[in-house]
DNA sequence: TAATTAGACTAAAACGTTTTAGTGAAACTT
DNA sequence: AAGTTTCACTAAAACGTTTTAGTCTAATTA
């Protein structure tokens, strides 16, 4: 493919008359150059279809102008996936709006032993987005020392050129329990994720905030942290309704735990919204699909990933945002009453 | 992330005390160097850690290293994606072992107007491989005239540098239809997809063929033409059921349809597996989680992934094989008697 | 013994950019 | 009138590779 290659910067410099360099910087909006020259240039350039060469900007440059999205591992029985991929569609479509080429680092756990920077220099990146990425992990240790433009998903960083994205977890627990206050439930269990995930102390500040301000006590035996997994989920309801028989609705604080919580009441002959309602977290494909429809607080996958590119971007460009925080939004469907 | 710059292949020579062309020629494999100075360079390479540079050597090279994987336009309300996603994690971690660097091609058709061959050379690329194009597709004739290494997916075309990667579909009906047979079924109706699509055509052989085998003469009235899609399984079943109401298997050539037509069967008030039996086809992360659990003709995502990069790898380093057609697999849950 | 070949290596050009360090002319200052 | 500044531009080096066209020595052949 490479053979006769494209159009070069070359062929714009001699057909507009002028140097290489100059169409170079007018390419890259340098001040000191003519308007006419410009726009001249510009002209030419889209005429003859010239497109600069990402990899000898590469080379050359200070930046590559390539950004990285770093995955946590596949597995094979995770059904969470599509929330992944529209996470990663997002985020590529904005970034190479912006002119940034996205390379896919798959399996970041198999270079464990390198330096993190070490793997950014070699593949040339201006910085990467690691979602999934586990708190025990090496990397996430590297990371945070913040040598290198970086963006976390739902790790609340935000030093040097850490950025951090994520969903407003306490206004989405809120939604959540404000919706079950409203149908007049007094009793909310919260089946929430483990204790050492940001996320989890949110959305667990959120049940608490919507609890007192409509003045219902708060019972900590209504609480069970589990670990995101639908099994966890399931394990949650036999906890919780062995301490609490008369529990009427519950907020999980992801769609997986809901889904087991559903398996596990139907199981235990309960019928769902009638003898107890059901709002889960995250909206995933699957939770329309599943009987009953799931009632879910819902983070935009999309958005998530069009603002960790955004971030992303501005933080290797020097600028100071760093942190987008999304809008949650309570998706109503047939596990609750509406 | 480029200031002070990585090992260079500068640094191997050096300290080896050789030229760089001879360190460039060990790592490319030539001959005519001595097997000892070969095993010092590598040495050399692997202590101070050097990676050749992806973004030099595809300036340089004939090849890049790099493959495009360009996949079909975004949907929000498309419910398959962790389908995509796996595909594109088998691609990539395939890809990037063979040491080839996966660009993605997201929104395809923005591009529409300029030519795909040009948009490969514009990044770099020495392959691509195209998922979920149309057949009306612009890029879809110009691929066809194979001037470039190219695979697609569910399109059997093996000409030239095109390569082709899909299930076995005759024998995954076979498999479904063999299955309701065994169960005793003779009114077996068929809720295919399009006809222009050259899956369809394959799932209605195999459907054909395995009716034959068993001696069950064929009905073309029990074969309804649909789009793949949830909605056109629902108006299958309407159809079908309206032609006949003694139906006690159907065969969907997608777990879409599939979904659709058991949404629609337990509006008829029909039990599933009871009254009706039901296989799907692709076995989506979404099938097993609807009431009942669906069964169907697996598609193993990853492998179609690892497939495709596999052959496009060969095509690139101008190996013949071009085709790759991967075993279906029947899982059997709960919409079929077992 | 002279000519050829094989083996192991190298110098330098090339790839397409960006960037550094200017240059020359025109327009201002003093 | 001499010096300074601004404007618009450029030549050439640099980035890290691969590749072309050798070179030099030793071994083989005629």
């Amino acid at each position: 493919m490479n053979k006769n290659r494209n159009v070069t910067i070359k062929d714009v410099a001699k057909k507009a008359g002028v140097s290489v360099s100059t169409v170079s910087r007018a390419f890259n909006g340098y001040s000191d150059i003519n308007k006419e020259t410009r726009e001249r240039i510009f002209k030419i350039a889209e005429e003859i279809g010239y497109v600069p060469s990402i990899l000898a900007r590469g080379m050359r440059a200070e930046k590559a102008n390539r950004i990285g999205i770093a995955i946590e591992d596949y597995d094979e029985n995770e059904p969470t996936y599509s929330f992944t991929y529209r996470i990663l569609v997002g985020f590529m479509e904005y970034a190479s709006e912006r002119g940034y080429e996205v390379v896919f680092l798959p399996n970041l756990s198999k270079y464990q032993e390198s330096r993190l920077v070490q793997i950014l220099k070699d593949y040339h990146l201006d910085g990467v987005f690691l979602v999934g990425l586990k708190l025990s992990d090496e990397f996430y240790k590297q990371a945070l020392r913040g040598e290198f433009p970086c963006v976390l998903f739902d790790i609340p960083i935000k030093r040097g050129k850490i950025g951090f994205v994520g969903t407003d977890s306490i206004k989405g627990a809120s939604l959540a329990i404000e919706h079950f206050v409203k149908n007049g439930h007094k009793k909310i269990a919260f089946i929430n994720g483990h204790e050492n995930a940001y996320v989890s102390l949110q959305r667990l500040d959120g049940y608490y905030l919507s609890l007192m301000k409509n003045d219902i006590t708060i019972d900590k035996t209504l609480i069970y942290f589990g670990d995101f997994t639908e099994e966890s989920g399931k394990e949650g309801v036999r906890e919780l309704f062995n301490r609490h028989r008369d529990i009427s609705a519950i907020f999980a604080a992801s769609d997986l735990m809901a889904i087991g919580a559903i398996k596990e009441l139907k199981k235990m002959g309960k019928r769902i919204p009638d003898d107890v309602e059901i709002i889960g977290f995250d909206d995933l494909d699957l939770s329309a699909y599943i009987t009953p429809k799931l009632s879910t607080i819902r983070q935009n996958s999309y958005k998530i990933g069009v603002s960790a590119a955004t971030l992303l971007i501005n933080l290797i460009n020097g600028q100071n945002i760093n942190q987008i925080i999304l809008e949650p939004e309570l998706v109503l469907r047939q596990s609750t009453k509406n």
